[in-house]
RNA sequence: GGGCCGGUAGCUCAGUUGGUUAGAGCACACCCUUGAUAAGGGUGGGGUCGAAAGUUCGAGUCUUUCUCGGCCCA
């Protein structure tokens, strides 16, 4: 017998996928057919879907979550997409801001260059420059993954129409009135006179003066802390005068000491921590003394002070704050603040309604606001406040402290934190706040737990700072009046702002004359034109404006917002503020939150601990469908773990479905038919085909479960399981034999033929939007006419399809197959036989199953040679294999005595 | 240090309102097959649910503490 009269399968759909070669050549496909130009065609008119893209820093290559973000991203556009929905994706880059300055300050330092001789606005054409080298870079990167969107038009923050709207945005918020000035504080070198980034700071040692001083009890729940005082312990005396607030721990132990010594302090009851009485005895040469009380932190709460000077106008309440900041490593446990001089004191003060003033000048000089001080240079005046602290007997001790200090790269000279003039959006004076708690109860998280996260944050945070004073950005639109110090707000203004900059960019701020940006309303000399530039944030927090709301093809609000859970305080929060301050909702109706990559376990990726994956690396090794399996698979609410074992485990998992769609198309030759659905005469099929068909349909309610909750982990694994267990295992397995022997005009063949044209039909659409490649090369296998996988849709499984009665029916099939498995594996491990077709069963079958299954189709379904069916009583089964006796039909391999039925 | 989230077989994940011997696929072991063949089939071993205490007739599922990890803040 040759084997030419059996129907082997063949094709042209390699078992071998090797990716990292492939994958390139469908991305040139895409790329000749034009597919987001196809994609936007083919669902004209139809209902948008819009994943409104977060705008990565176009700064260095992309890593894992730049990878994880863009797939997932990709994933739920094409579900969408395959859905029948208009699903555009517009991808864009945030590009001002800091890290991309120094890097072009970097490339000075490389070259002996001075930033400072550089004109504004030459540094900037180099900063626009290097975001537009990387945007190239990233979208090779990004196109690299199978992502689909709209890489020719991209967005961006720099575009001269997006810092034209950026100006425009914030001109509504100045018009309302709830963008003010306000005073924070920010490392600032007097010798520079200008403020310093973090990167600018170098800490060395530097001497500084101490001071033991105290305040003075007002008022306090604890009655025992009436005419006691509180000591706090500073190095920077020079702060005391902008003193607003002390701060405390409420978890720490704090004890009512009376000093007995001789001295200012003789009999007077001071206040400090339990645990640093010692070190302040010693320090402050305390000799005699009394404990009098020891109680908790909490009790504090509603303790207000006298300020040391309040004999001298410094008559305001100073109240104490708990802080968990305040530790037990030094001073008191008690802690002076300064909200005009820390940004611990800062934060702590403006989450209690207490704001920050500018106390000290640009040269370092008080300002009018300090009584006693003002016009004194702060580096001279620590000589001068311990000296008035002495005459008021609040001085406890004084010394000198050798520690590490920031100092100025440049000059070396010791900074300070000063506050310095900023513009705040205020949260509450317009209901900012309320607006967005409201705004987040009307959208939708995945998971649901982003929501919490979010109204948190919003309930709590301060007012937003949206000024810096850097150069890399859209300039702040604002003119103060020379005359009365007074904001100029005129819609007119920022509308020619505006106008200018969508004609040539934001740069002419920086280098044109002032008249230029008023234009003919106002006078140029009675203006002074603010240097500062908006804090990144609220770019990228205003993208919606410039991208969502101005393009035709998009729609605001979005339908999602994707990011990283670090994103619930970054563009999340930036977005939801600034457009609730603008349009009053959130440009958002869904957000969709994932965690971060870590690895295989559970340990955030870093250099030192040499467990950084590259997306690069696994693309060259496994190829992006296996990424893309990665992601899929992957349960993105929580952190997302990923290492070589687990990618070598995914690649196995594509080999398994790559195989499955192998044997399809295989048996098929390639030749696929097209299979209506509706017209499909089920009750003409086999049963095992009515099964399958059934099976089909509930795997595909379940998949639209799944992709509408993006519950994408279940339903990968649903459509695996179905791949491994009811095709390979079962379907397959048993329609071999059909397939291979029968003939081709036979009935049951026939039928299987339709069968598999649906499954691999089927599988091929919804595996489409993880497995992008590896599906667009079937279907470019199997269609000839048409362009791409993509634009298809997902197929509409008919009602009829489901027969719940025959797949219960099967269940108790699939009981008996078992057991006969159970028997025959029996036999096979005693060597009696080897192949399952070497098996004659004898299936003793009680009530339930006698009439539900014959002794051809048992055979079948088991795969054996033939079965021998007993009727017994009572509920059970019973399976006796033994080695089937006769000749093998050399055809179909089945043992027999008598003559192959179908191979004679 | 604080806030939030999480820790179920080697891996990726299921485990509904607390209720019978904790599930799936992969991986692993053994066997079979050699007509899906760098494939395919069968059988099997493997978790006491991060740890401890508590509530309860009963807890992976509720409470507390601890621990490890992640994000954010400081």
């Amino acid at each position: 017998m040759s084997k030419a009269q059996i129907n082997l399968p063949k094709t042209a759909f390699s078992m071998k996928a090797n990716l990292p070669t492939r994958e390139p050549e469908i991305l040139n496909l895409w790329k000749n057919i034009n597919l987001y130009y196809e994609l936007r065609k083919s669902r004209k008119g139809e209902e948008k879907f819009v994943l409104h893209d977060g705008p990565p820093y176009a700064n260095g290559n992309i890593h894992m979550g730049t990878a994880l973000n863009k797939i997932l991203k990709d994933i739920i556009v094409k579900f969408h997409q395959m859905d029948g929905k208009d699903s555009v994706y517009v991808p864009g880059w945030d590009c001002h801001g800091l890290p991309i300055e120094w890097k072009i300050e970097e490339q000075y330092k490389k070259n002996k260059k001075n930033k400072n001789e550089v004109p504004i606005v030459e540094f900037r054409r180099e900063c626009r420059a290097f975001a537009e080298k990387w945007i190239d870079v990233h979208k090779d990167q990004f196109k690299r993954l199978g992502v689909v969107g709209d890489w020719e038009n991209y967005y961006s923050t720099m575009s001269f129409d997006a810092e034209a709207q950026i100006v425009r945005e914030l001109g509504k918020f100045l018009k309302e009135g709830s963008l003010y000035r306000g005073f924070k504080p920010v490392l600032w070198s007097t010798v520079e006179k200008t403020a310093l980034a973090d990167a600018e700071v170098e800490y060395k040692d530097h001497k500084s003066d101490t001071i033991y001083t105290s305040f003075p009890v007002k008022t306090s729940n604890l009655k025992d802390l009436n005419n006691s005082e509180i000591i706090i312990w500073t190095t920077t005396p020079w702060t005391i005068p902008a003193n607003k607030a002390l701060a405390y721990n409420q978890g720490l132990d704090y004890l009512l000491v009376e000093v007995n010594d001789d001295g200012d302090f003789k009999n007077r009851k001071i206040v400090l921590a339990d645990a640093l009485l010692d070190s302040v005895i010693k320090e402050c040469k305390i000799k005699n003394f009394k404990r009098i009380l020891k109680f908790k932190g909490k009790d504090f709460k509603g303790t207000i002070c006298y300020h040391p000077f309040s004999k001298l106008g410094y008559e305001h309440d100073i109240p104490m704050l708990e802080a968990h900041f305040v530790t037990t490593e030094q001073g008191t446990g008690i802690v002076h603040c300064a909200p005009s001089h820390g940004p611990d004191d800062f934060n702590l003060c403006v989450n209690n309604g207490i704001k920050a003033i500018e106390t000290v000048d640009g040269d370092g000089k008080y300002t009018k606001n300090v009584a006693l001080f003002e016009g004194i240079h702060i580096f001279k005046s620590n000589p001068l406040v311990i000296e008035k602290l002495k005459d008021q007997k609040k001085l406890l001790s004084y010394g000198e402290l050798v520690h590490s200090y920031p100092h100025s790269w440049r000059s070396k000279a010791p900074l300070v934190h000063r506050a310095t003039p900023q513009w705040f959006i205020s949260m509450d004076s317009h209901k900012l706040r309320n607006k967005a708690l409201k705004a987040i109860d009307q959208t939708i998280f995945y998971p649901s737990k982003g929501k919490e996260r979010l109204k948190s944050m919003i309930e709590t945070r301060p007012d937003w700072c949206v000024s810096r004073q850097r150069v890399w950005g859209v300039p702040l639109p604002i003119f103060i009046n020379k005359k009365n110090n007074e904001i100029l707000v005129d819609e007119d203004v920022f509308e020619n702002i505006a106008k200018i900059y969508e004609k040539e960019g934001s740069d002419c701020w920086f280098s044109d004359d002032i008249q230029k940006f008023l234009g003919k309303k106002y006078k140029a000399d009675e203006f002074e034109k603010l240097k500062d530039i908006v804090e990144v944030w609220f770019d990228s927090g205003s993208t919606h404006s410039f991208v969502l709301e101005k393009r035709e093809d998009l729609k605001w609000p979005a339908s999602m917002y994707l990011e990283g859970s670090d994103q619930h305080r970054g563009w999340f929060h930036s977005s939801l503020l600034e457009s609730c301050g603008t349009r009053g909702r959130a440009p958002f109706e869904a957000i969709l939150s994932h965690g971060f990559v870590v690895d295989g376990k559970g340990l955030k990726m870093s250099k030192s601990l040499g467990n950084v994956i590259a997306p690069e690396d696994i693309l060259k090794k496994y190829g992006a469908d296996i990424l893309r399996i990665w992601v899929a698979s992957s349960d993105y609410a929580e952190d997302l773990r990923i290492d070589y074992s687990i990618l070598d485990q995914h690649a196995e998992s594509y080999r398994k479905i790559r195989n499955t769609f192998r044997y399809l198309l295989g048996n098929l030759n390639d030749l696929y038919v097209s299979v209506d659905l509706e017209k499909l005469q089920i009750d003409k099929l086999p049963e095992l085909e009515q099964l399958m068909l059934h099976k089909i349909y509930k795997l595909n309610l379940n998949f639209e479960k799944y992709f509408r909750n993006y519950d994408f982990h279940n339903l990968y694994k649903e459509l695996l399981n179905f791949c491994t267990v009811d095709l390979s295992a079962f379907y397959f397995d048993i329609r071999k034999d059909s397939l291979y022997c029968d003939p081709k005009n036979s009935e049951k063949r026939k039928s299987t033929l339709i069968l598999l044209n649906i499954i691999l039909n089927s599988l091929m659409r919804w595996f489409a939007p993880i497995l992008s490649f590896t599906t667009e090369e079937i279907y470019q296998l199997i269609s000839k006419e048409k362009k791409s996988v993509h634009l298809e849709k997902f197929l509409k499984f008919p009602q009829k399809f489901e027969n719940s009665k025959l797949s219960l029916k099967w269940e108790k099939l699939l009981k008996i197959r078992d057991l006969c498995n159970l028997s025959i594996e029996e036999k096979r491990a005693k060597k009696v036989i080897g192949s399952s077709l070497e098996a004659a069963l004898l299936v003793k079958l009680g009530k339930d199953y006698q009439k539900i299954i014959n002794e051809k189709d048992l055979a079948e379904l088991c795969i054996t040679s033939s079965v021998e069916i007993e009727n017994i009583n009572g509920d059970e089964i019973v399976v006796k294999t033994t080695k089937a006796e006769g000749k093998k039909c050399p055809v179909c391999w089945k043992v027999s005595v008598y003559p192959c039925e179908r191979h004679n």
